[in-house]
DNA sequence: AACGAGGTCAACCGCGCGTCG
DNA sequence: GCGACGCGCGGTTGACCTCGT
């Protein structure tokens, strides 16, 4: 394990690394009597040795109760690709719309699975897809699981939906999919953005426990 | 079975902002 | 007004895992 020094006065040692199960024990109980904030008197009051930046990060990371661990659903994914349409990276703005998801986690997922698809050109019409079907489905949660399982399970974000939506081919240059512009079937009058917020309250409920301002 | 490439994710780092004395 | 401090955010790193050869 890595040793770091404390800039001030008496050097203490610092761990860094991977946390104990013993570390976790220590801060979820000191959090549980004492609550959170105050990070670096936090860290040594509870007899941490590590960094309040370091503990902070641990409990909202991994230790808080409400933490959602798991698999992001259809649902989820959907709300990550349209709310980062719209805010770029702004991870904690997005992760204050997926309860139990930490700003990290989004982050790492759109970095692992979705950033080198996020400029393809058929990137901006799913969105348009997906926000169609919300508006004009009483279904949308099974529309768009539907969707959106079509779209994972069977191409794993190399290309768009097009058993569902559209056709399109496979360019011989980068491979990157192209869609056929003429194909594109007429939804019905396009979504507004009252529609898609109608769309994501009847979502929220639906159990789903997600909204948008 | 062994190895390398690529993917995943917890953790760290640097920076900027707000607050307080 | 200014510096110290605490905190939160986004970017990056590196260890570990998985999968293909």
């Amino acid at each position: 394990m890595e040793i770091g020094k404390q800039q001030s006065g008496v050097e203490e040692e610092l761990r860094r690394g991977p946390w104990t199960v013993e570390e976790d024990l220590i801060l979820t109980n000191y959090i549980s009597k004492h609550g959170e904030g105050r990070w670096n008197s936090l860290a040594k009051c509870a007899g941490l040795k590590r960094t309040g930046k370091s503990c902070r990060l641990r409990w909202l990371n991994y230790l808080r109760p409400d933490v959602r661990r798991g698999n992001i659903t259809a649902e989820e994914q959907f709300l990550i690709l349209e709310l980062h349409s719209r805010w770029g990276n702004r991870w904690s703005k997005i992760a204050q719309h997926l309860p139990g998801r930490t700003d990290n986690e989004i982050k790492n997922y759109w970095r692992t699975r979705v950033q080198k698809h996020a400029n393809q050109q058929w990137m901006p019409r799913l969105l348009e897809r997906i926000r169609t079907v919300v508006d004009s489905s009483n279904t949308i949660s099974n529309a768009l699981n539907t969707t959106l399982a079509t779209w994972n399970d069977n191409s794993k974000f190399s290309s768009p939906p097009v058993t569902s939506c559209c056709n399109g081919y496979s360019d011989e240059r980068d491979g990157a999919w192209v869609l056929e512009e003429e194909v594109w079937p007429e939804f019905p009058t396009p979504s507004s953005e009252a529609g898609l917020l109608a769309g994501l309250w009847e979502l929220s409920t639906m159990g789903s426990n997600m909204y948008v301002e």
